[in-house]
DNA sequence: CGCGCGTCTGACAACGATGTCAAGAGGAAG
DNA sequence: CTTCCTCTTGACATCGTTGTCAGACGCGCG
């Protein structure tokens, strides 16, 4: 017969087979099937060969929970990544670029979002180590990370993206978070702003941080005035932000440019400007690149971050550690990109009037 | 002692502890130990004291390959998604849903991209069912899902998203493509235009079929020529929908208006628009909406799916199946909304000269 | 005081696979 | 023909947990 290797379509068996079915078929032991499985050298081709047409009759898929759990370095080709949220652009853009190197190694990628949350990532964190995930990556949303200590089994490496670890020792993969603020705010400078407004998130957050230390920095270096009244924390969303422009620019020294520490605080700042018509007249720069930002008309100016390349890099890193690298921990950094677009190249006007 | 209940934070033991250290710690059997984990009755309430105590001091945690190995139901409390692209908002927002009712089940979700690729929806069914996923949300690359019937082990449940099943019997939640796309057509229509292109995806794939028939429902009962001149297939994203477009509008009798039928086209579609300047003279409704649809100019008028409607429903039906539910599959079909916003109202003009 | 019953408990097997190891087959060397 | 060695092979224990089942114990009853 040459045609029905498997079970014909519209049935289905019970009980998924095993190795010992497998071995009673194909009349060897089931340690010999494991064997020829794995691709283990040292069995007769004959019984290759046989066990192989078994496999095939009965459509057998090895229990990857039952291997890893007798095999000595117990690994489930699984690893987790928990981000900050898979529908923000950033962290979706990563978690492909992430999915894509990890599939390469023939290994799957279990995902989460935290939300900013610190007890969702402890939870999230104890349900894929429960699950034995290989390996994990983590975008913190807690302040200190010194918990993983006794969360995390020994041998099972961790890889930071986006932000560096507090109170625990592993690799990380960030952006150049104060050289990027730096970048944008010194190109407003440049474009001869004076009054620049920083609208950030909540300072808890380290990138928040230290994108203003950038935008603190610009300022010392080219003797603009720190003017406390310019800074606004605590911009969580988009409508948040876009709720803070009002009062901003109804100061009685308005800023005449904005730099916006995140997407969605760009967005939401745009989002003002353009209802009250000001985003012709009002210089906006924005971190962190987001879709369509070159389809608004003016298009916005970003400094970007790659999360692709962040990605990537976290992903190597993961992958060198579970072949044995065993280097001390290594902090790697990927630089940011000015995109300029229109809306951070607007001079400074006296006013809306 | 009132302090150090666990490991001092710094030390990680070789070894994770097992239900035989806490029964050696407790001072009884690991059988006793496992039904005070698992919630069991029947145990002295000394006994759950003393095993709770030993939990805490060894910082245990349940080894859920193993439990759910000898388990006779064999839950892993996973399940896995396998969506189109998470990168896309569509799939990012449906992700996101699907995590959530997830979350409140306490069971774990998996993620993939299919990105349009048969032979990756294959091997990720294959990687998700080694992995013993307890049910399945596929959003199909395939034309044809027969081969789930020997894939799928009997009593994992499948729920298709986005997109109908073909060849395998399955729950389903699915937007209205037909009605959508019909009730965009009808709405420029109402405007007045009668030479309105149809921008879509591959035919292959079943929901740019659905929306093209909804177009074409929508021409016929407006009394409006079908013009197959005006129909543009396989504009896989958005740069290729970009570059249809200039062909389209040079056409002796070119469309006044277009319906995009997805949003990736759209966006290129809009994309060309604004570089020829024309956004202002041609109508454009998409089919599905987008981030920032609100903040371009004209704001562009779209037919919204409602992605995390789709998720929850998904999700209950899915949790429906793994609590026993038997009854015939069913279909359940998500309405869609008709967002104004402007390109969708702009008037047919006799040419952009 | 013996019996039966219900309550707790632990010994043991089993889930599906792989690591260990010794034994059998076969050939080469003495 | 024996001895030794290599090459295959399968029996068995084991991974960490839960299902099964029988035994120990205390109790009330006749």
């Amino acid at each position: 017969m040459t045609t029905a290797p498997r079970r014909a379509p519209g049935h289905r068996s019970a009980r998924r087979p095993t190795l010992k079915d497998v071995a009673a078929i194909a009349g060897v032991s089931m340690k010999t099937v494991s064997r020829v499985i794995n691709g283990e050298p040292g069995v007769a081709p004959a019984k290759v060969k046989s066990v192989e047409q078994a496999v095939r009759q009965l459509d057998y898929r090895p229990n990857l929970t039952a291997s890893s759990l007798r095999r000595l370095d117990g690994r489930t080709a699984a690893v987790a990544a928990l981000l900050e949220d898979l529908a923000n652009p950033f962290s979706a853009e990563l978690h492909r670029a992430l999915e894509d190197v990890a599939h390469d190694h023939d290994v799957l990628l279990f995902a989460g979002s935290l939300d900013e949350s610190p007890e969702r990532e402890k939870q999230l964190i104890r349900a894929f180590t429960s699950r034995r995930a290989d390996a994990l990556i983590l975008a913190p949303a807690s302040s200190d990370q010194g918990y993983l200590t006794y969360e995390v089994p020994e041998g099972t490496p961790v890889v930071f993206v986006d932000r560096a670890p507090v109170g625990y020792e592993a690799d990380a993969v960030v952006a150049d978070n104060v050289g990027g603020a730096r970048q944008a705010v010194t190109h407003l400078i440049s474009h001869g702003h004076r009054r620049i407004a920083f609208l950030g998130d909540r300072p808890a957050i380290p990138t928040a941080r230290d994108r203003l230390e950038g935008y603190q920095q610009a300022l010392r270096a080219h003797g603009v005035p720190f003017d406390p009244d310019l800074v606004v924390h605590g911009l969580e969303d988009a409508g948040r932000a876009e709720a803070a422009l009002p009062g901003l620019l109804a100061l009685p020294a308005p800023p005449t440019a904005l730099f916006a520490a995140q997407n969605e605080i760009t967005v939401g700042a745009f989002r003002h400007l353009q209802a009250a018509d000001l985003q012709h007249h009002v210089a906006i720069v924005g971190f962190d690149d987001f879709p369509l930002a070159d389809l608004l008309r003016p298009g916005v100016t970003v400094v970007a971050q790659d999360p692709t390349a962040i990605g990537r890099a976290a992903a190597e890193l993961l992958f060198a550690r579970l072949a044995g690298d065993s280097a001390p921990s290594r902090t790697v950094v990927i630089p940011t990109r000015l995109v300029v677009r229109g809306s951070g190249e607007i001079p400074p006007s006296a006013g809306p009037r």
